[in-house]
This record gives structure tokens, sequence and C-alpha cells, in this order.
RNA sequence: GCACCCAUAGCUCAGCUGGAUAGAGCAACGGUUUUCUAAACCGUAGGUCAUAGGUUCGAAUCCUAUUGGGUGUACCA
């Protein structure tokens, strides 16, 4: 039992024993006390005044003489209105860090028989990956590893949009004026050039329709009647039929925009154990129709098309079926979500998904609950804000895109800069340079990414670079690189036999008391899905080391158990901070 | 129209299931380097927590209404 619970446990016992009331566990809440107060520990009395018909200092002072007298590490305690703070003893401090933060293992927990899958990433493949992209897979790793390091097994999948009309336009566009162009002959990352057509479609398509406008036809009759966009849908059904030479086509681009992703992917450092592809998936769920339709979940209309009613639940009426037969967007996902279940028997599948499809999700979950699936309620849609420009939202059609591989370079570049400015990397080769450079500028632009709460919506301003001072990604860099140079001046005891005696002071203490937080703060993280929870965790812990190394001499210091002390400390940090950043993809380098 | 999300310092954001005098970073201003990395540290200034009610011993946090912003509401994905 650790101290927190053994504090809650001994406060229930104290209401029975002083006040013969019980309490439940609920309404006791332990905080961190302010650091204008004594003490490392709060405990709130105004809710056991009901109990104690007292006011609440009488009742802060009751509890804190027992709690005194019941619990050998608490060695002091204070009121401030109805606020008991609790003075933890220094050697329980100091214990911690030696048993327990320093360990090799410490924040990693042991497995808790959960597995959870993580949907992220999820690209189409007509066009390359954007700054939208790049938050979505950062969320995505992010939140996996924090769940594995929170115990649960994770299975990482990419469901991938390989096919639909917005790829064959991709096609069309290179099949019409690509003159055979390969990214090999053009030297473009191969999603780059199938995005590149992309593009060009998109613009043929809106002169097609402003020429059809001027011949007489409304805007939608031109929308509709634009012989290039009638040429892609042929294409999308020649590819539903299997036409060999589309399919071709379709296979060959699709190679391209893998290999570039899969550079992009790896620059990024995200990875999966299995890609889905809707090729593949979409004529999953017509079972899932006809069992609804069985348990009368669903009904049909006399055109023949299928519906749900969810205007009980506050929701509309919600096609699942076309009148032809054919899928809509929900029946492969309804199909999807059962084959993801039949492959991993997973106990909670996490969708990574922006939150223009929170309605989406909302209604999925909802139907495979209605249908009786016992594994919809471990369904989970991690909904995120949009990235904006200062300009607004992006589009990729009208190229006011922030494109990830750019973005990835311009802040490697930038990173070099601010480096080379400050000079700090005499007695480093190129490739430790070129490393270098890679994990700060990534470390920069991780760190700004997730460092906001998944939900909130993300301003990015393309002509404000991402700051690499004060709540950022290179500052805790820093904090690791600036540990890691004491360290290695130093020869840190092997063994801690030479236990700390003198009193702590308020900086070592408060450092010992947030690495101790640290499980705590990661299973709050699991639980919310919330890497912005270690990203602010992290730095606070940078924040604080900073404070410490410039207060008090280290390799200085005037004692050598002193010393050694603070030299364990500073490791655990470095150690610690190394982990958290890992969490959130982050590399650490040991000099800067 | 209806549904969901958001609103905290000039800017970008924290603020846990309600708890102490609402906190950081950036920008501004002032200071710190013969001492372990100044991408750092210390200080000053900056707030009607969108507005109005309500619940409560206690509200930035919960409820209701209003305002402003975003998203969705397709036989698109």
């Amino acid at each position: 039992m650790n101290l927190e619970e053994n504090i809650i446990k001994t406060v229930q016992q104290a209401i029975q024993e002083l006040y013969q009331s019980e309490l439940p566990v609920e309404q006791i809440a332990l905080q961190d006390t302010r650091k204008e107060f004594e003490g490392q520990i709060t405990i709130v009395t105004f809710p056991f005044i009901k109990f104690s018909k007292k006011s609440p200092e009488q009742t802060a002072q009751d509890l804190g003489s027992y709690l005194q007298v019941k619990i050998e590490k608490i060695v002091g305690f204070n009121v401030v209105k109805g606020f008991l703070n609790l003075a933890i003893a220094d050697d329980f401090w100091v214990d911690q860090l030696y048993s327990d933060i320093s360990k090799e293992s410490y924040g990693q927990f042991p497995a808790n028989g959960k597995k959870v899958m993580v949907e992220y990433s999820s690209p189409n493949t007509n066009k390359p990956l954007h700054l939208g992209h790049v938050r979505n897979n950062l969320l995505g790793y992010s939140v996996a590893a924090i769940l594995e390091a929170s115990g649960c097994e994770v299975v990482k999948v990419n469901l991938v949009n390989d096919r639909g009309i917005h790829i064959c336009k991709s096609m069309l566009a290179w099949q019409k004026f690509g003159n055979g162009e390969t990214p090999e002959s053009c030297q473009l990352k191969g999603d780059h050039l199938v995005g590149k057509y992309y593009v060009i479609f998109d613009k043929e398509y809106k002169k097609q329709i402003e020429e059809l406008k001027t011949a007489g036809q409304t805007e939608d009759e031109a929308k509709k009647n634009a012989p290039i966009i009638r040429e892609a849908q042929e294409m999308l059904q020649k590819w539903e039929a299997g036409d060999e030479a589309v399919l071709n086509l379709w296979k060959k681009m699709n190679r391209w925009v893998y290999s570039g992703f899969a550079e992009t992917y790896k620059k990024l450092g995200v990875d999966f154990e299995k890609f889905y592809y809707e090729s593949d998936t979409y004529i999953l769920g017509k079972d899932i129709i006809e069992e609804g339709l069985e348990k009368s979940v669903f009904f049909k209309k006399p055109d023949g098309s299928v519906w749900i009613d969810l205007t009980a639940d506050g929701l509309d009426e919600k096609l699942v079926l076309r009148s032809d037969g054919t899928s809509v967007y929900i029946t492969q996902d309804l199909g999807t979500a059962q084959l993801k279940f039949n492959d991993f028997k997973m106990d909670e599948s996490i969708y990574v998904v922006g939150n223009e499809q929170d309605y989406h999700f909302k209604v999925l979950f909802l139907i495979l609950q209605k249908l009786g699936k016992t594994w919809a309620k471990g369904l989970y849609h991690l909904s995120y804000g949009m990235v904006d420009l200062p300009s607004g939202k992006m589009k990729s059609r009208e190229g006011t895109v922030v494109d990830a591989d750019d973005l990835i370079s311009e802040m490697v570049n930038t990173a070099k800069y601010r480096t080379e400015e400050l000079g700090k990397v005499e007695g480093f080769s190129i490739e430790e340079k070129q490393e270098l450079y890679q994990m700060i500028g990534l470390g920069a632009l991780k760190y700004f990414l997730l460092k906001v709460e998944p939900k909130k919506r993300l301003l990015f301003d393309p002509n404000e670079s991402i700051d690499f001072q004060g709540n950022t990604g290179p500052f805790i860099q820093y904090t690791h690189a600036r540990i890691k140079s004491v360290l290695s001046k130093a020869s840190l005891a092997t063994s801690h036999s030479g236990i700390y005696t003198s009193a702590l002071n308020s900086v070592e203490r408060d450092l010992i008391v947030i690495l101790h937080k640290y499980p705590e703060v990661i299973q709050g993280a699991a639980k919310d899905h919330s890497p912005a929870q270690i990203a602010n965790y992290v730095f606070e812990l940078a924040k604080l080391y900073n404070k410490f190394y410039h207060e008090e001499p280290i390799l200085k210091a005037e004692e050598e158990s002193v010393k050694q002390f603070r030299l364990s400390l500073s490791a655990a940090t470095a150690a610690v901070i190394k982990k958290s950043m890992k969490l959130l993809g982050i590399a650490v380098p040991d000099k800067m």
C-alpha cells in the first residue's frame, strides 16, 4: 500500500473513530499542496464537517493530529482554513527516489490483461500527408505508447482509404495529362506526384464547369455533366467491375503513394502492426445489414433502401444500405469493426479521427450496440480538432495546405540554423549533427502539436516559426542534455549505501514529489487518451529541474553525500524526462 | 432549423471527478555568465475566466438561457 492509499484509509478510520460515521472514499480528495504553504499533500476537509459538526478548521486540526499519530511518515501538519496540509518526512521522499523512481522500469505498469487497438493515420491515397494528418499520426502513436506504459497490450492499425472516386480522379488526370511521368522520371516523391494529378484534375474539372455554365447550364448541372467527372465515375465503375487496365493503373499509382507515405511515416517515427485496406473492406457489412434486418434493428423502405431510426436517441434516421443494394460509408465501417474484432478480440478499440466525424461515430457505435455486439462498449472515438491556418481551414484542392514533408524539413532546417547560431556543435561529426537537427526539429514540431488537448482546435501560423524556447520540445531536450552533461563529468555511485542524512531543501523535495507523480500522470493520460497531460507534466519537471540546477551546486556540493544525492536526483530526472518524451514519440539528445 | 464541440492575460495554452489569492510559455520591461551547457534562471507588468441567472459552505469547472466561433446534419467518404 502506498502512502496516498494509506492516508485515505486512515482518514476513513479517523472519521469512524472520531465521529462515528462512514465516509465514502470518493469524498476524500487529496491534492498537491500549493507551493506557498508547508507540506506536500493536502486534504480538503469541507466534506467532513457534516460528520464532525465542527468548523472546517477544527475538523482539520482533529484529523491532522489523528493522522500524525497513526502514520509515521507524517511529521507535521498545518491548517489553513479548511485545508489540512501534511508534511511528509524527508526520508520518505529520499527513499522513494532510491527505491522506486530510480528503477529502470519506473513508469511501466505491469500487464493489466487489456488489449487495445488504436487505429490512426488512415490516409487517402490520392494526395500527400499534410499537417492535419501529422496531428493524427502523432496523437495515435503517442496514445498507443501511453496505453502500453499503463499496462495494456496495444495493436496499432492503419485503415488505408485506397479506393473510391478521389483515387480515380488522380488516376484519370495522370492518364490524360501525365505523359507517362513516374516518380523516378520527375524526381518527385510518389505521393506528391499523385497529389499533383489530383490538383490537375480539379483544375480541369473547374474549367469544364465554367464552360458549361457559360453554355447555359446551372452550377449543379454543370457539376454533374462535366465530361471529366463523368469519366472518373466510369473509371470507378470499371474498377469495381474488376477491369484489368484500370486495376493495373490503380495498383501502380498506389504503389507510388505507399512508398511516399512510408518515407513520411519513417521521418515521423510512427509505425503500425497491421494495415487494412478499404479496397478489401468496402464489400463488408452487408451481412451485418442482414443481421440488423432480422433483429428488426433496421427497416427497409419500399424502394429497397435500408435504414435505422435513431430519433429516439436524439439522432436522425440513417441510411445504412442504398436502394440499389450498394454500401455507403457506414456500411463498410460496420463490417470493418466486426472484422477488426474478429481478428484481434480486443477489449477496447480507439479510432483516431478528426472531430468532423463525431456524428458518424456516434451513429456507428450506437448501431453496433443496438445490434447487441458485446464489444461495442469498448469502442472509442478519439476526436481531435482541426489544424487551422490564420487564413482558415486547410483545403488540399485549393493548395492551402501545409505539407507534412515540407514542414518537417523546414523544422529540421530551423533547428540547424538555431543550433549553429548558438555555436554548440563543436566536436560533432556530420552524422551526429544531422541526427541532432532531426531530433530537435521534430521534437519542436511534435511537442507543439501534442501539448494541446486533442479536442481543441489548433492554430498554426506558417509565418511564425515554432518556438524553441519556453514551453517547447527543445527546452525539454535541452534540460535532458544538460543533465547528461553533468552526469558525464562525475561518477555516480552504484550503491546508495550512504543514505542521505541532511534535510532536503525545498527544490530537492519538490523535484522528488513531482517525479513521484509520474505513474499517476501516465494513468491519467491513458484514461483520458491525452498526450497533452504527459507534455504538461514533463514541462513542469524540466522547468523545476532547471530551477534546481541553477540554485544548487551538484558537482561542487559541499559534501560527497550531498553530491551523490544530487547526482541521483539528476539521473532520475533525466530518465523520467526521457521516458515521458518517448511517450510523445520524441527522442532526446545527450548533447545539444 | 436541429445536434455536437469550443470561448481563460496582447498571442499560444494549463487549470484533474467543484476546493485556498486563476497558472505557464511567448511578446514587453528590468536583472543574472571568472561557478556543473544562458535553447537557462530571477523579477515587473498584464484577468469582469464570453454574458446573465441558478445549484453549493465553496463555481473557470456543474445546470439553464444568451452571444460569438467551429463542425456536422447526403442513397459522398
